[in-house]
DNA sequence: CATAGTGTACTATTTAGCTATGACAGTAAC
DNA sequence: GTTACTGTCATAGCTAAATAGTACACTATG
């Protein structure tokens, strides 16, 4: 229902993957009716002018589409969104990768601490383990 | 020598991070002196205010340390740069666990595809979906 | 002392992002 | 037609980020 902002990135942005994230999680469908600008907006507390610059994106991206009048509805094409998702996470995998290794970490050891992390019982919070062998 | 920016994130946070990894990887060693502001500038192609601004931050996480009319130099706690680096790669990893996680996929899948990704020879080209925000 | 190199402070300007508000146009249902 | 939804456009104002330029204070060196 929410989102939260980060202040490091454009509003519009965020928007943008929340919608791309309902799509590709099936969370909206193919056909779709998407929320209207005034209903977005109203649901997460943004100006209206700030919605409609998301789905002026959207659709440029060509993943909603706009019908004057009636409304705007999830791309028909099913090829598009499994390029979405791909797309995302290839984006996801890269930031992660070349980050670590940035930071000095080993491809082997960058397996190990993904495997830990999602193995791992989730600690009530605290350092997370990232296991770091120097 | 030089950095690609992301027009998405402000260049004093890009550079910041910039910097914090050379002190991660031992570019630059506890108690090395950095680059003046003027100079950095200069090497960047960045406004010098820009620069100071960076290191004002950098000064707060207590990460430099500055000696007016001298200098700064990178902080003597070495238990300090250790931290960083935990913090980076904690931050890193819940960017991208969560990030796959809300695609919708299994914690087991993502096990996997580090593994491959990092396995994998790098291909010619593909798509990968490098596709950094303009 | 003078000089050159440091960090620091200040004003002004531009741009992107976001907001506030109002208005207009297309579509469906009554 | 009227009403109530849609999307769309336009104006104005605010703030943060970044730039440009200038000036001042501190420190070491000679």
């Amino acid at each position: 229902m929410s989102i939260e902002f980060d202040n490091n990135l454009p509003i519009y942005l965020q928007i943008m993957n929340y919608i791309k994230r309902q799509i590709v999680t099936g969370t909206l469908k193919s056909g779709d009716k998407i929320l209207s600008v005034r209903e977005l907006a109203a649901e997460l507390q943004i100006n209206p002018n700030t919605i409609q610059r998301t789905f002026q994106e959207l659709e440029r991206e060509e993943i909603v589409e706009t019908r004057r009048g009636l409304g705007r509805y999830v791309t028909s094409e099913e090829s598009k969104i499994m390029g979405i998702k791909k797309e995302m996470a290839g984006e996801l995998l890269d930031r992660f990768i070349n980050g670590m290794q940035e930071l000095g970490f080993a491809e082997q050891d960058i397996v190990s601490i993904v495997a830990e992390a999602v193995t791992e019982v989730p600690e009530p919070d605290q350092d997370r383990g990232v296991n770091h062998r120097e």
